[in-house]
RNA sequence: UGGCCCGUCGUCUAAUGGCAGGACACCGGUCUUUGGAACCGGCGGUGGUGGUUCGAAUCCACCCGGGCCAACCA
C-alpha cells in the first residue's frame, strides 16, 4: 500500500451512513451541515470538520443506493451579542479556500427565527415547555449538582394558557432582560444536568447582526440546533465530542416537536495538535493583546493564519485525511502537518537560491565584471515538472554562514578552510582564506574555482560531497525573510496553563522565538518574475512564499512555510547531547519531540489489582447469597443476576423451564444477552426466559454449537419466535460428523497453501485462522471440537 | 462524587468474535549536484485482573487511567 490516501476513509461515522443507506434510511439522502457560530475565524479544528462533512457529501455522491447528498454551510448565529458580519465572511472565504462549495445551500440560524418561535409555542401547548421567571441565580442553584437532584422551578406549573401570553410578551419585548425564559419541561432530577428543564429562550435587549431589532428573545444552542437541523433535512449531524451530553436534549427536540425529518446527532473527536491550542475564545485573546499580528498571523492555527503563511488547502485535506475520525480524545503530532504541508509543496514548488544570513566569498581566479549565465532547472529529477531559470554567477557571491566551518563537526560537508564544495549548479569551488576582521567574525572567503566544474560536475569524476546554496552578489535581490516556529514552547498549553492552578496562564507559554526576522537576505534574481504567489523551496532550506500582506509594491518579504527535513541537524542535536560542543545548521532553532511536558510521572499508580468488590446494597447482596447457594453459581455471577430484579426474574424462570442449566443459564444471560439487548429493557425483549431455556438447551445438548446458538439469539432477539424453529429455519443443525467436516476442513487447507508453510514453521495463531475459515465455510454450524481435531490431525501430521 | 463517553506501537488510526495492519515519527541502508525527494529494511502496541467462547483488541464483570456535563455560550 503506497497510497493511504487513495484508500477510502471508513471512518465510524462513514460506516455509519454506509449502514444507514443500506437499510434505505432517509431515502437515499446524505445530508450533512458545517455549523459555525460567526463569532470568530476558522482554524484547523474546523477544518477537520468541514473536510469531514463536505468530503462525505461530495464521496457519497456516488455511493450505491444514493439519490442526494450534499454539505450545508449554516451560520449558527443565535447569540447576537457576539456575532459579526465580518466573522461571516470570513468563514465563507476559508471555507471556500480549503475547496468547498455549499452552492445554494447557505443557510442561517437566524432565518429560522420564527419557525423557532412556533415550534416553542408547540411545546408550550403539549405542556412541554414553560416560562420560567427566577432570576438567572436562582436557576442556576436550583439546577443541583451532579449529585444531588435539581429542585423544580415554582414556575414549573404554570399553565399553558399563561405561559403562551408571557411567551408572547417576551416576545414583545415587555420585559427585561433576565426577567423570564422559557424552558423546557423534561426532568429536573435527570442523572444528566442538561435535561433538567433546558433554557429555550432568553430576553436580549441586543441588535442581531442579520435581523436587526426584530427580535428581543432568542433561542439557546440546545433547541435551535436540532431544529435548524430538521428544519434542513439534515441526515448526519456531526458534532464534537463535548456535545455527547447534548444529544439527549437534541432527541428529545426532534421528537417532540413536529418537525418534518428527524436528524441524528454524531460525535467525535476534535482535533488537538500540539504546541498550539485550538479556543476560539483563546485565540481572539492572542489577537486582542498583541502577541500575535491578528487572526491571519502565519503562527495561527486559524484558516486564515495557515493560508498567509503560504500552506496550501490541499495539504490541509490531506492532513485531515491522514488523522482520521474516531472517538477517542487525541492529540496529534505537528509532525503529520509538517509532512502533509512538505509532501504536497515538494510537488509543485520551483527551487530556486537564497541566502539567509550572507557571507562574502570572492572568488580571486574569475576575472573582476566577467558574469557567468547558467542555466538551472526549477525542478529536481524526481519532480515531473519543466522549467528552468538564469542564474548569474560572478566574482563576488553570497553564501550561507553556516555552511562554512573554520573547525568542522565530524560530518561536516560544508565548506572549509582548503576544502572543496560545490556551488550549486554553478561551479566547484575551494576556500583558499579566511578573512576575518578585528573581532575575529570571519567577514569574507577567498576561494578558487575550478573552472572546468561549469554546471556542478567535476571534468575528472572526483567526488565533491557537498553541494551549498548561493547568491551572485551583483545580482541577487535583497529580501526580508520571516522564519516561523512554534507558537508555544510546550505541546499542551492549556494542561500546562491550567498545571499551575488558578492563575496559569496560556501566555506563559508563548513561544518567544516563534518568529525570527532575516533582515538582510539575499534571493537570485528570477523571483522578481514569478507570479506573487508561488510557492518555492530555498533549497536546502525550505519552503517559503512572499507574504501577501507585507510584500505590497516591489517589497519582498518572504514566509518561510516549513522547514525542509534536516537529517543534519539531528546529527547536530545529537553531537551536542553527547557532550561535543558542535551545533548543526539551525540545530537549536527547532526543538523536536516532547520536551516542556513538565511532572515526569513518579510513581505511577498500579492498576489490575482485583479491587474491592463494589459495594452493593445489603438487600442486593442477600438475594446474590441466596442465588449464590441455589443454584451454585460464582459470587460475581450471582451478583450480577441480582443487581437487576428483573433480570433475577428472567434467570429464575428460565431455570424453572430447566432445572439443570442454571449455568449455562446464567452464563448466557450475563455475557450473550446484554449486547443483543441494546437499551430495551428485558421486558420489551420480543422473546422470554422460556425460549432462552429452550435454546440453551439446545446448545448444551449438542444440537447446535454455540455459534449457532448465537446466531439464533440474534433472530430470537430482533424477530422473537421459537428456537426449535428458528434452528430449524436457519438450517443451524451443529455438524459433528467427522466424515461430513472432513472434506471441508481439507479443503480448507488445500485452499491456503502459504498459510499452511507458515504454520509449519511455527506459526501456531494460524489455527486460529483455519478454525476461522471452517467456521465460514459451515456458517458456524461445525462442531468446534471435531473440527479442531481434524484440523490438528491435517496440520500437525 | 451521579450520569454519559473513551483507552490498540512514541503519535494518529484500522481490524466490528478468526493472521493485530497502515500512516507519521524514530533507527539503519541504497541512491543523490538539495544533509531534500524517492526506494529498501528495522524498531515498536491491544491499561490491568478475572470470566464467556474452539477462538477475545472486540462480548461480560470489576479495577485503573482519561474526557465531558452543574453559561440566560456554542
Amino acid at each position: 500500500m503506497t497510497d493511504s490516501a487513495a484508500r477510502l476513509a471508513n471512518d465510524f461515522i462513514r460506516q455509519i451512513i454506509r449502514r444507514d443507506l443500506a437499510q434505505g434510511k432517509n431515502e437515499g439522502r446524505v445530508i450533512t451541515r458545517f455549523p459555525p457560530e460567526p463569532n470568530g475565524f476558522l482554524h484547523i479544528g474546523h477544518a477537520k470538520s468541514i473536510v469531514l462533512n463536505f468530503g462525505i457529501a461530495r464521496e457519497f455522491a456516488a455511493a450505491d443506493g444514493v439519490r442526494e447528498t450534499r454539505c450545508h454551510l449554516r451560520f449558527d448565529d443565535t447569540n447576537p451579542s457576539t456575532e459579526d458580519l465580518r466573522y461571516v465572511e470570513a468563514i465563507q472565504e476559508d471555507v471556500q479556500w480549503l475547496g468547498y462549495d455549499w452552492g445554494e445551500h447557505l443557510y442561517f440560524a437566524s432565518d429560522y427565527f420564527e419557525e423557532m418561535y412556533s415550534f416553542a409555542q408547540e411545546l408550550i401547548r403539549k405542556g412541554l415547555a414553560y416560562v420560567d421567571s427566577q432570576s438567572e441565580k436562582e436557576i442556576r442553584e436550583r439546577r443541583g449538582t451532579v449529585t444531588e437532584p435539581g429542585i423544580p422551578s415554582p414556575h414549573r406549573g404554570r399553565s399553558v394558557e399563561a405561559n403562551l401570553d408571557l411567551f408572547r410578551r417576551m416576545r414583545a419585548g415587555e420585559f427585561a432582560e433576565g426577567e423570564h425564559v422559557l424552558r423546557a419541561k423534561i426532568d429536573m432530577a435527570s442523572p444528566n444536568m442538561l435535561m433538567r428543564d433546558p433554557l429555550l429562550y432568553r430576553i436580549r435587549h441586543v441588535e442581531h447582526y442579520r435581523t436587526g431589532d426584530e427580535w428581543c428573545i432568542y433561542p439557546l444552542y440546545d433547541f435551535a440546533h436540532p431544529l435548524g437541523d430538521a428544519l434542513e433535512g439534515i441526515t448526519h449531524s456531526l458534532c464534537t465530542l463535548e456535545f455527547e451530553n447534548n444529544r439527549e436534549v437534541y432527541d428529545w427536540l426532534v421528537e417532540n416537536t413536529s418537525v418534518p425529518y428527524r436528524p441524528h446527532q454524531y460525535e467525535f473527536a476534535r482535533l488537538n495538535l500540539d504546541f498550539t491550542i485550538m479556543s476560539k475564545r483563546k485565540l481572539l485573546r492572542l489577537v486582542k493583546e498583541g502577541d500575535v499580528e491578528g487572526w491571519d498571523d502565519p503562527r495561527m492555527p486559524t484558516i486564515a493564519g495557515l493560508r498567509r503563511r503560504g500552506i496550501t488547502p490541499q495539504a490541509i485535506r490531506t492532513f485531515c485525511e491522514m488523522i482520521g475520525v474516531a472517538r477517542s480524545d487525541s492529540r496529534v503530532d505537528m509532525g503529520k502537518l509538517e509532512y502533509a504541508v512538505r509532501d504536497d509543496l515538494n510537488q509543485k514548488a520551483p527551487r530556486v537560491l537564497c541566502v539567509l544570513d550572507p557571507l562574502k566569498v570572492v572568488i580571486t581566479d574569475w576575472p573582476q565584471g566577467k558574469t557567468d549565465e547558467l542555466e538551472a532547472p526549477h525542478y529536481p529529477h524526481d519532480v515531473p515538472l519543466e522549467g528552468s531559470r538564469i542564474l548569474p554567477f560572478s566574482r563576488e557571491l553570497y553564501i550561507d554562514r553556516d555552511d562554512f566551518a573554520e573547525d568542522p563537526p565530524k560530518g561536516f560537508r560544508r565548506l572549509v578552510l582548503g576544502g572543496e564544495v560545490r556551488l550549486r549548479y554553478g561551479y566547484i569551488i575551494r576556500c583558499q582564506e579566511v578573512v576575518k576582521d578585528a573581532q575575529g567574525r570571519i567577514t569574507e572567503l577567498r576561494c578558487t574555482h575550478d573552472p572546468g566544474s561549469r554546471g556542478g560536475s567535476a571534468p575528472d569524476g572526483r567526488k565533491v560531497k557537498g553541494t551549498i546554496h548561493w547568491v551572485s552578489a551583483a545580482h541577487a535581490l535583497p529580501c526580508r525573510v520571516r522564519l516561523y516556529d512554534r507558537l508555544f514552547t510546550v505541546p499542551d498549553p492549556d494542561a500546562a496553563a491550567a498545571g499551575r492552578g488558578e492563575d496559569g496562564d496560556i501566555r506563559d507559554f508563548l513561544n518567544p522565538e516563534s518568529l525570527e526576522v532575516k533582515e538582510g537576505a539575499l534571493v537570485e534574481p528570477s523571483v522578481a518574475d514569478d507570479p506573487p504567489d508561488t510557492r518555492y523551496q530555498f533549497e536546502r532550506v525550505g519552503y517559503f512564499w512572499r507574504d501577501p500582506v507585507e510584500s505590497e509594491g516591489d517589497a519582498l518579504v518572504f514566509n518561510r512555510i516549513e522547514t525542509l527535513r534536516d537529517t543534519w541537524a539531528k546529527v547536530g542535536t545529537k553531537l551536542a547531547a553527547g557532550g561535543v560542543e558542535r551545533e548543526g545548521r539551525d540545530a537549536p532553532a527547532r526543538r523536536k519531540g516532547r520536551d516542556g511536558s513538565e511532572d515526569g510521572a513518579a510513581g505511577e499508580p498500579h492498576a489490575g489489582e482485583p479491587g474491592a468488590p463494589p459495594e452493593l446494597p445489603p438487600e442486593v447482596k442477600a438475594r446474590a447469597t441466596e442465588l449464590e447457594s441455589q443454584f451454585q453459581l460464582e459470587r460475581v455471577d450471582a451478583e450480577i443476576l441480582a443487581r437487576d430484579a428483573e433480570v433475577e426474574r428472567f434467570f429464575r424462570v428460565a431455570v424453572e423451564e430447566w432445572p439443570d442449566g442454571a449455568l449455562p443459564l446464567a452464563n448466557w444471560i450475563i455475557n450473550e444477552l446484554p449486547p443483543l439487548q441494546g437499551d430495551r429493557p428485558l421486558e420489551a425483549l420480543p422473546f422470554g426466559p422460556g425460549e432462552l431455556a429452550e435454546l440453551v438447551e439446545l446448545v448444551e445438548e449438542g444440537t447446535i454449537s454455540s455459534s449457532g446458538g448465537r446466531q439464533a439469539l440474534e433472530v430470537l432477539a430482533r424477530d422473537g419466535g421459537e428456537p426449535g424453529a428458528i434452528v430449524e429455519r436457519l438450517d443451524l443443525a451443529q455438524i459433528s460428523d467427522p466424515t461430513v467436516l472432513r472434506p471441508i476442513v481439507l479443503d480448507v487447507v488445500e485452499a491456503h497453501p502459504d498459510k499452511v508453510k507458515a504454520y509449519m514453521t511455527g506459526k501456531k495463531g494460524l489455527m486460529g485462522f483455519f478454525m476461522g475459515q471452517v467456521m465460514r465455510e459451515t456458517r458456524g454450524k461445525a462442531n468446534p471440537e471435531v473440527a479442531k481435531g481434524l484440523l490438528s490431525e491435517v496440520l500437525d501430521g
